[in-house]
Formats: structure tokens, C-alpha cells, sequence
DNA sequence: AATCTTTATCGTAATATTGCAATATTAAAA
DNA sequence: TTTTAATATTGCAATATTACGATAAAGATT
């Protein structure tokens, strides 16, 4: 098969996969700690800080966009990458709302 | 090929990699989700709240434990699954991170 | 001991991912 | 308009993932 279930699956909980399969690289980590390490969202020069091939770089690219992590506007013949905001705050609210379960628990957990 | 270039990464962005790689599917999101919604770590009913078979669950559950999200007592004839707590802060100390990047440069994005 | 319950493993088929060379595309520069 | 630069797409091979039926393993129950 290979084909993952999603439709047994509650939006948020496919939303959640979604986001971290995307994360579920190190090229894709490495990509996102870049555009939030350089300066400015305009950037065209991913492909040097990675040990990758260009193409490979960009189907990163491409798997990161798709799934919101980030969004590139064309600027000239480059494209300018940034980070989606919005998607790590659903990851951020995701992990609180574990961790406020966790703290609830944790006396009575081995 | 299809193997990912892990040693041209650090240890840090293979971890972190790694971890969401392991939440990368609804079902291994929902077992994380139940193992904080139940009231205690004892619990061998995993298999009955997921819309998979034993053999699945059980296979994602062991991806969950191989990436340290999980760990798992032998409790009698069952097992008791836990959150790891650690690896949930590796994640919330990663995106804390990465949104105070964020917030230095959110004026000078697009 | 025989059986039940719970979980793991094996085997296998279907599909997805990773990576890159080659090539295409598109806009700036000459 | 030809060339250059940046990025995307195509095509393909290697490997990984997903799923489940069948079966195994191991403690509990009878």
C-alpha cells in the first residue's frame, strides 16, 4: 500500500502530520533555521548553504511551500522565500496544548 | 536513491528532523493526542482507538519509540506507553527559537 | 497444560520519498 | 537579441513508508 489513511483522521490531526512530515528532513530543518538566520526574506542563495543539488534544494522548496511552512514571491528572476508565520504558530499551539496535558498528569504517569 | 544525506547535516537538525518525521503521520498524532488524553500511562487499547489494524499500530507505535517520542513498559501481558516528556521540549525549545528569530525580523519581511 | 489476551514480527504489495543529470523556463544583462 | 543567472520540471533509479494477513511470543487465566 503506502498510501497513509487520512480521511480516518481529524483535519487538525492530518494538519499537524502535514506541517511536521514537512519538518521531517534535515535539509528542510536546515532551510527553515536559514531563512530565519539571514537578514531579510529576499534570498536567493539556499542552494549554496546546502550540500544538495540545485533541484534537489528546490523540490524542498516545493514540498516546504505546499504544505505552508513557507511562500515565495518571484522578485526579478529570483524568488524571495520566507517563512509562514502562521504555520509555526499552529505548531507552537499544538506542542502548548500537549505539554498543558502533560503538567496535569504527571504525578500519576511512571 | 532515496536515503537521505544525514551526515551533511548537524546533530541538531538530524534530531529535530527526525522528531517531526516521527509526527509525520495522523495516526502517530493521534496516539500522542490519546496517550495525554487518558487519564494515566497503563494502557493497552491503543489499537481499538485508531481506525488501523494491530500490525499498523503497533508498527507506528514502534516509530514513535525509535525516535524518542514515546517510551514503553512491559506492564503484565501489556504495555505501558508514555510520552517522553524530553522530546517534546527538544520540539517547544525549537520553535521557541525560531519564532524569537521571527520577531527581530518581522518588519523587514515581505 | 490448554487457552486467551496482548503485542510484536514476518512477508509482501502498493505507494512515496530522495537525489541528481538533463533540460526547460523566465527575467535580467550585455 | 544573444547570453547569463536563477529556479523549476522531467525522468529515472534507489530506498523508505504504509498497510495488513498470517504467525509468533509471552504473560495471564482457566
Amino acid at each position: 500500500m503506502g498510501a497513509s489513511k487520512s480521511e480516518h483522521f481529524s483535519d487538525e490531526q492530518n494538519q499537524i502530520a502535514s506541517l511536521a512530515k514537512a519538518l521531517g528532513h534535515p535539509a528542510r530543518v536546515a532551510i527553515i533555521e536559514y531563512l530565519l538566520k539571514v537578514d531579510s526574506c529576499i534570498c536567493g542563495d539556499i542552494v549554496n548553504e546546502l550540500p544538495l543539488s540545485q533541484p534537489t534544494v528546490s523540490q524542498h522548496l516545493k514540498e516546504l511551500k505546499s504544505a505552508g511552512l513557507i511562500k515565495g514571491n518571484i522578485e526579478g528572476n529570483a524568488i524571495c522565500y520566507c517563512i509562514e508565520e502562521s504555520s509555526l504558530d499552529i505548531f507552537k499551539q499544538f506542542f502548548a496544548q500537549l505539554t498543558n496535558g502533560l503538567d496535569e498528569k504527571r504525578k500519576r504517569c511512571c
